[in-house]
Parts: structure tokens; C-alpha cells; sequence
DNA sequence: CGGCTGCTTGATCGCTCTCAAATGGGGTGG
DNA sequence: CCACCCCATTTGAGAGCGATCAAGCAGCCG
């Protein structure tokens, strides 16, 4: 067994979507073909145009991967949390990572090289299906983010933004849902294809209505329904015939 | 053999990028599983929101799809030509497709039910990871798309999107190239993220300037390095140190 | 406690949308 | 074959959302 993982580790791996279907001994295989990697924050687990060697798996903490363009304008592409794939560059044959995957805390992943993930698929062919699942879901989901940027206006799309990022990264707290990660006016910016300015002034426009409360990289939702009439264009809450 | 496919049709069908790597007598297996379904121009191979039941490769003609918000506006997912892959939903476990694809010109295109597909991936793994590819190459496009849409302006998206459409579906004629399908303004602006009118106005304009050639649904680009130009924001031409 | 980094806020500008109306090309039906 | 009608396109005027430029402010870490 070429690695020591931990057990409770190797129960987090079991449920990752794409070693799902995989009985104790395929897990304990594929657990051991594994490569802890660790990164501080602010670290980065991979570069924009780097050759794309590894793929991953967040054990702990969060990033984020973003992809800047020629002019040096910055698209964050996901952010990514405990048990979910990045970098999966090598799985359909990609040469070169399309973006940068920086840690926005302190994180441990799971990597496994091409070669060992070329392997692992032959042995189960089951990681196949579900890689093409999950590529599946990101596609679904990077097309609703187009739709929005395409058709909504800034509001909405960031009311959407933190709906979304409150469900996958929320954390219940007295008087609503803390984003339980530091999340910058700049990081919802580049999510949304718009500039720290104006989400900034937003942000403050809901402070003052009592929809958000929110600090330095630090943001809680107090009325989450409200922001979904907003990301609705129900124009300011569910009031509307006078 | 189920159905007589024409010799011809089977060459094609084995350079479709799905069934790659496979052998005469496997593009035959395939062949035979195929069920041939034509439509005229406007109409649809399958609506927004219907079950998906059925994968195509489209075998002579060109469509587009194209996702409807609940607030009615459009957006253009894609145009797909012949050999191309469209309404693949279900070989990543998808339910319902998440957009409608209409007939732009009258087209075939070979179908496959979600059982005859697995039980292809079955018998050809190969298909699994040629599907993992295309996804992969249709995520990374898709992701180019929102990074233009979130950072560059309407003017730079055309040009990109004619230039794109041009290297896809374009045809050289005396002159230029032309695109060589129906194209309104209309699809343009659904396409970019923007409005007809806008795309009319450009258009215009670069007709005045004698970059493109265009009329009704139709457009002949006459000078490629030119909209690459305006693409990368070198403002109107390569001339900028006076 | 000091400096850095992230946040706020004002003022202005301009790109692009919106609304409105006219034009013209092409296909269809008589 | 011609006339008509529909649909795609063009073009104008105006408004407004959001970007840009420019300071100033405030947590937080070292």
C-alpha cells in the first residue's frame, strides 16, 4: 500500500462524485495510487498554461480557479470545496490547464498524475461515467452563467452568485448564512463578469435594507429570499401591487 | 444489419469525433444501431425542457441551440454542422435537454436512443473517453465565451464570433469567405449577448469601412485580419503608432 | 502601531439598450 | 409573371446602467 491514508479520509474519497459506485477495496485502490498535496493560503495548486499533469481532489479548505485574459482581466471560473474535483484537465485529453487554482484557505487535495488516472480507469471503468457526469454538470452549470451574464443585469447576477455560493459554501448562524470563506468585493466581481466598485455599491445597498451584512472578505446573508426575488427581477421584494 | 446505411454515410460516420478509434466493423455495430431522422429548416430535433432521450450526429446540414430564459430571452448555445455531436445529454446522465436545437437548413442526422448508447459504450469503452474529450473541448469553449462576454465589448465578441463561425462554417469564395448557413442578426446578437440592433449597427459599419459584406441572413467576410484586429481591441486596424 | 490591503463613495462619461419608425428584399400566392 | 406581404434590417433619438477615474477610509496583520 503505497500511502498511509487515513480512514476517514478514505470514507471522504468513497463519496467524491467521481469515485462513486466504488466498493472498499476499488476506494483503497484508488486511495493509494493517490498524492496528498497541501497549500497555505494564497498558495497556488496549479497555473494558467502550465502542463496539465495532475488531477485533484479537495480533501480540506477552498479554492478558487480563475482565468485571466491577454489583458490581464481576471474570470473566476469555480470556486471549489471540500470533496470536489479541479484541475481535471487530464481526464479528456487536455494538454494545458485553461486557468489558475489558487487557495483561498489553507487546503489539502488529493492528486493523481495521468498516468496513474489512465490506469485507475481501465481498472474501473466506472470513473469514466461519472467524469463524464460531472463534466456533464459543469457544463450545465457554466451555461447558466452565461445565459445570466448575457441576458440579466449586475444585481441579479450577483444575488445569484451568493445564492449559489451560500448553498454550496454557507454556513448557518444566528440572524442568517455566513459565506463560510473569505470571499472579496473583487472575487464576486470577477464571478460575475462586473468590477469591485459596483459590487461594492450593491452590497451596501442591501446592508442598508437589512438583506446582507457583510465586512472585509466576509459576507452573511440575512434574508436569503430576498435575494431570490432580486436574482428573479421581482425589482425590490415581493411587494410589488400597491 | 438493422438499417441500410450507405456506404458514404458510414466513412462520415467513423470521423465523427465520438467514434473515433474505432474499426470498420465497429462503425458498422454503430451504424446499425443508428435510426436516420431528417428535418426541414425551422424545425426542431428536440425542445427545451423534453425528456432526453436521444444523442445525434449530425449528418448533412446545420443547426443551432439555443436556451429560452423564463423572461423569454434567447441565448445560442451552439451551431453544430455535419459530423457534429448535439443533444448529448443523455450520455452524461442528464433528464431533460437544457436547450432546443432547430434546423437552420434542411438536415439528417443520425440518432441513438440512451440504450443503444450504453450499451455502445459497453461494447466500445472507447466512446465513453471520445465523449470525455468532446465535453471537455465544448467546456473550455464555452468558458472562452464567458470570459469574452464578461471582459471584452460588443464590437471585439462579434468580430470573434464571425471569425469563429467563418473557421467552422465558412466557405471561400471570390472575395472573402462567406458563411456558408442563414445567419441573422438576430443569431449574432443572441450569440454575443447583445441586441439585433446593435449588431446591425456594427455591421453597418464595418460594411462602410469594406471589412465585411452582409445581407439578408447572409455574411461574407472580406477581410479575416481585419475582425482579428478589432478581436484583440487594436482599436480600427494596425496603425496606432503615429 | 504602522503600513498594507480591501472597502467605500462621489462624479462623470460613454457604451449599449430601448423605443420607434421606416425601408427593402424575397418568397408566395394569385 | 407580377404584386403583395412579411420579415429581416436599418437608422435615429434618448435614456440609463455600469465602467472609469479619483480620493479617502478602515480593518488587520506583522
Amino acid at each position: 500500500m503505497p500511502l498511509p491514508l487515513s480512514k476517514p479520509s478514505r470514507k471522504l474519497l468513497s463519496e467524491v462524485m467521481l469515485f462513486r459506485g466504488l466498493d472498499a477495496a476499488q476506494v483503497d485502490e484508488v486511495a493509494g495510487a493517490a498524492k496528498v498535496k497541501s497549500k497555505s493560503a494564497n498558495q497556488s495548486y496549479f497555473r494558467q498554461g502550465q502542463e496539465a499533469r495532475w488531477n485533484y481532489v479537495l480533501n480540506r479548505g477552498r479554492i478558487k480557479v480563475l482565468q485571466t485574459t491577454p489583458e490581464g482581466h481576471q474570470v473566476v471560473a469555480r470556486f471549489a470545496g471540500a470533496g470536489e474535483l479541479f484541475g481535471c484537465v487530464p481526464l479528456y485529453g487536455g494538454t494545458r490547464y485553461p486557468g489558475s487554482a489558487i487557495a483561498i484557505t489553507s487546503c489539502e487535495a488529493w492528486a493523481w498524475d495521468k498516468a496513474a488516472m489512465d490506469r485507475l480507469i481501465v481498472l474501473f471503468p466506472r470513473i469514466a461515467l461519472n467524469a463524464l457526469e460531472f463534466l456533464g454538470a459543469e457544463l450545465g452549470h457554466i451555461r447558466s452563467r452565461f445565459q445570466e451574464l448575457a441576458t440579466e443585469r449586475v444585481e441579479q447576477r450577483i444575488a445569484r452568485a451568493l445564492l449559489r455560493l451560500a448553498s454550496q459554501g454557507g454556513k448557518k448562524v444566528e440572524g442568517g448564512v455566513q459565506i463560510a470563506f473569505p470571499l472579496s468585493r473583487q472575487d464576486l466581481a470577477e464571478l460575475t463578469g462586473t468590477t469591485l466598485h459596483t459590487v461594492s455599491r450593491i452590497l451596501s445597498g442591501w446592508q442598508q435594507t437589512g438583506l446582507v451584512e457583510s465586512g472585509r472578505r466576509r459576507i452573511m446573508i440575512k434574508h436569503p429570499h430576498g435575494l431570490v426575488s432580486i436574482a428573479e427581477d421581482l425589482k425590490s421584494g415581493p411587494s410589488l401591487i400597491p
